[in-house]
DNA sequence: AGTGTAAAAAATGAATTCATTATTTTAAAT
DNA sequence: ATTTAAAATAATGAATTCATTTTTTACACT
């Protein structure tokens, strides 16, 4: 039996959930592009729904920092500014860096042995410089220590802020360099974590967090 | 000028926001015991609302972890439990953590200054043996290590973590071996923000926390 | 052309209404 | 007397309606 929400088991999911699942996603996506304007009564067509559980998940959505309400003037998707990255990344380094002090404490040889699979096939797509496949693995990766971590609060924080972020994959590209140090980060995180090294893993995992933002930076400043 | 909201500034409140601040007051103080059903109905009565901003507040408020709502079933206030507590004081831990770090670079000496005198004020209380003094500059300190952190996510984050824990506040009481190992601990917190020692000052908060969280434990397994 | 103003249209905020699901009460049956 | 079934009541979920605010459009005036 898998876990559908951590929240709560069976529960099928209200309308106002689901409704924030599926913006959620787009605006991940870009499919709502950042700054853009929610108009209410094109949505709710677009999805054959009232207003009432729209503007619901609209709150829900808010309150995780996607979009932004103003009283009267609708909602506007957040937008992805260098600024806002460099808000949430020290504050996504520190739940991170928690996840793995707790996952080490936690994490099953079993667990381990998956995560060191995916690091296995993250390094080939390295190699074919197959940078999606490469993101795929890299995610698996952090999100098998968040879940090793065992701690539905801890990963409902981390989702919210991880979404802001993801958007910005679309604005810069990984640099080479950047890359491979990304690559060796991961050899220690991995190191730390077979070693049960809750300290040490924290701390490279915050400063795989801030060497990212830092890349991005320098990208987002030369993409100028 | 004051900022109103860390989001916008001129900004007056919709109602769902209004209602969703007077709940989660009246949940923190346990004005709305730990378990109990809320009542749309009645709360809708109470404040002269209609219950469409009403339940908006409570989406709110179930993503800040203060209610649970339940299909069909209404919503309860989250109760106050061990394991909950235990759940969120690691990642609040984390959060005021690399709060400190970020404070120790932007802190003003102005900023300093005024925690120093709360931290004064803080120990005379606590010579005092009055709690509620204690209780105030405590969070007055800590608070601004916050606010010098200079990060509305970062703050916003505590804020809904913070709620959740403050209910504890009537679950048990400090012991006296707690209590001046706090003023301790509240003296190495000091030290290093004099210092600028991010890195001190985070795995002191880090520490600290744990130390609030462990004489918790201790003081609910024994009431028990 | 550009600016300002008034009317019209559109969008949002909130109350109300309707439909469905839970819960409670009542009554019957063992 | 206790349990079960059915009916009544209450509560929730979501659509609709109404009121207000904002935005757009049209048009006069400089």
């Amino acid at each position: 039996m898998k876990d559908q929400t951590a929240q709560n088991s069976i529960a099928r999911k209200s309308l106002h959930e689901e409704l924030a699942d599926i913006l959620r996603e787009m605006i991940i996506d870009c499919k709502l592009t950042p700054g853009e304007r929610i108009n209410e009564k094109q949505l709710t067509e677009q999805f054959g729904v009232s207003r009432t559980p729209l503007r619901e998940a609209l709150k829900v959505l808010s309150k995780e920092g996607l979009i932004q309400l103003n009283v009267n003037r609708g909602a506007i998707v957040v937008p992805v500014t260098l600024s806002d990255l460099q808000e949430v990344f020290p504050v996504l380094a520190a739940l991170e860096g928690a996840a793995g002090e707790l996952a080490c404490e936690k994490i099953s040889d079993r667990d381990i042995q998956s995560i060191r699979k995916a690091q296995a096939q993250m390094e080939q797509a390295y190699s074919a410089r197959d940078l999606s496949t490469y993101f795929q693995y890299n995610q698996e990766i952090h999100g098998r220590i968040l879940k090793a971590a065992d701690n539905p609060t801890l990963a409902s924080h981390h989702r919210s802020l991880y979404g802001r972020v993801q958007r910005a994959r679309f604005l810069a590209n990984l640099s080479d360099e950047r890359w491979q140090s990304a690559m060796e980060e991961h050899n220690e995180i991995l190191a730390a974590l077979e070693a049960r090294d809750g300290a040490r893993l924290s701390v490279t995992l915050r400063r795989h967090l801030a060497g990212k933002l830092a890349a991005l930076t320098l990208a987002l400043h030369e993409a100028k």
